[in-house]
DNA sequence: CTTGACGGGTGTACGGCGTACACCTACCGT
DNA sequence: ACGGTAGGTGTACGCCGTACACCCGTCAAG
C-alpha cells in the first residue's frame, strides 16, 4: 500500500510535477465551480493531489496566487484586432472582456480586492491597459482625451471601477518596480499618458490626476448622453 | 478584582447594552481604519468590550453583519433633492454616493461580494434604487429609458457593477421575500419597471432583461459620447 | 564513484477565524 | 413568588494561511 508517493493513487508513474501555471489553473477552476469563498490553499492542493505546503514552492502566498489568477483571466481576453477603426476595436475588446467576466463571475470581486492591496496592477493588467490605450491613440485621440476616455469607460474596461492607479506613491517604494526606461519600453502608451498627466499640473502634489474632476467628467458625459436620448436627438 | 462583569474595566456602572446599530457602527469604524480584511467578529467584540459570541444575539452571522454595514453606508447617502431638474438631482445624488464611497474605501468590495451571495439587495439598497428611479421618472423618462439609464450608469450609481438583479429566480425562493402588493407599496418605481420589463418580452424565459443588450447599449452610448468629444462636436 | 548542493514535495504546528451549543443571570409580567 | 426570556459568557470544533524543519531524487564537480 505504501508506494513511492504518499499522495498519488498509483505509485507507478512519477506524477507530472507542479508548476505555477498548474497551480493557477487549478485555482481558477476551483473558483469557477465554487466561487472565491470556496477557494483555499488546502482545497487547491487536494485538487492537485498534493500536500498544501507544496503550493508554496510555486506561489509566495495566497495574495500572489490571486494576482496570478487575475493574470490568467486577463490572458483570456482576445488581443486587439488591428484592422478596424478604433470604435469597433474597443467594442470587440470590451465585449471579449465581458465574456471572460461572465465565465468567471468571481473575478470582479477578486480584482477589486487585489487592486486595493497593490500599489501597481500586475504586468498582464498593465499590458492590457497599454494596448487598450494604443487603440485609442491610433484612432486619433489626444493623450488627454484618452485619459478622460479611460475614466469614462470605468468599470467597462474590466470588472474594476475607477482609481486604477489611485496613488502609486504611498508606503514603501515597491521592491519590484520597473526602471523608467524599461517601463517606457514595455508600456509605451501608459508611459506617454502618465508623463502628459504629470506635466499637465506639476504643482499639484497628489496623484497627478484630479480624480474628482475625472469622475464628474464621466458622469456628465453619461448624463448628457441620456438627455440626448430622452429628447430623441440622437 | 472580580467585579460584576468580566469584561468592563470598572464594575460600577452597568455598561450601555449592545444593540444591532452599536454592533454595526463598531464594525464600520473598524473597517474604516483597518480595511475589511482586518474585520473579524472577535475584533468587533473586543472593540465593544464584550465576548465574541455576544454579537450573535444581534446579528445572525458575519454575512448578515456585512449586509447591515452596507445599509449603514447607504443611509449616509444624501436623500434626493426634490426641487430641481432630474439631471442635477441625479448628479447630486451620485456625487453624494461617491463621497460616501471615498469615506469607506472598502465598501465596493463588500458590496460586490454581498450582491453575489444574495438573491435580492437589502431593503436600504432597494429604497435607494427606488428613489433614484423616481428621479428619472419625474424627469420625464419613460420606463424603458429608465431601465436603460440604470444600466448605463452602472457602477456610478453605487460602487457595484452591472447585473444588480441578475437572476432573482434561482435556487430556493428566498424566505424573506416580500409579497407582491407590499413590494409595490414600498418600492413603487422598482415594481413599475420590473413589470414593464417582464411584459416587454414574456416569451423570453430568462431574467426578463437582456443583459447583453443592455451592456452593449450602455457601451455604445459611451463610445458615441467619446466620438463626439473627439470630433469636437459637443 | 563519491559528494554535496539544491529544487521540490512532506509533516507538524501555531495562531486566528466563524460559530454551534450549553450555560448563567438579571429583569419583568403574572 | 416565580417562570420566561433577552442578553452576555465560556468552551470547543473545524477550517484557514503559513512558518519551519525535514527528506529525497537529481545532477554537476571533484
Amino acid at each position: 500500500m505504501v508506494g513511492i508517493t504518499t499522495q498519488a493513487g498509483s505509485a507507478t508513474q512519477p506524477r507530472t510535477p507542479l508548476s505555477k501555471v498548474r497551480v493557477l489553473d487549478a485555482a481558477v477552476a476551483l473558483a469557477d465551480e465554487g466561487g472565491v469563498d470556496a477557494l483555499s490553499m488546502r482545497k487547491i492542493a487536494q485538487a492537485l493531489d498534493v500536500v498544501p505546503m507544496a503550493l508554496y514552492k510555486h506561489v509566495a502566498n495566497k495574495n500572489e496566487l490571486l494576482d496570478g489568477m487575475i493574470d490568467v483571466l486577463v490572458g483570456e481576453i482576445d488581443p486587439p484586432a488591428g484592422d478596424t477603426d478604433w470604435k469597433t476595436a474597443v467594442r470587440r475588446r470590451v465585449l471579449s472582456a465581458r465574456r471572460m467576466l461572465l465565465r468567471h463571475p468571481w473575478a470582479p470581486e477578486v480584482i477589486e480586492s487585489r487592486i486595493k492591496a497593490r500599489s501597481t496592477p500586475t504586468p498582464a493588467v498593465m499590458a492590457y491597459l497599454d494596448s487598450m490605450i494604443g487603440i485609442f491613440r491610433a484612432g486619433g485621440f489626444s493623450v488627454d482625451l484618452v485619459h478622460h476616455a479611460l475614466h469614462v469607460m470605468g468599470s467597462r474596461l474590466l470588472g474594476f471601477s475607477q482609481e486604477l492607479f489611485q496613488d502609486s506613491s504611498d508606503g514603501e517604494p515597491d521592491p519590484d518596480a520597473l526602471a523608467p526606461e524599461e517601463m517606457a519600453a514595455r508600456y509605451p502608451h501608459i508611459t506617454e499618458l502618465a508623463m502628459a498627466v504629470a506635466h499637465d499640473q506639476e504643482s499639484v502634489v497628489g496623484s497627478g490626476c484630479d480624480d474628482q474632476f475625472e469622475f464628474e467628467f464621466a458622469l456628465d458625459l453619461t448624463l448628457d448622453g441620456l438627455e440626448r436620448l430622452r429628447l430623441g436627438t440622437r
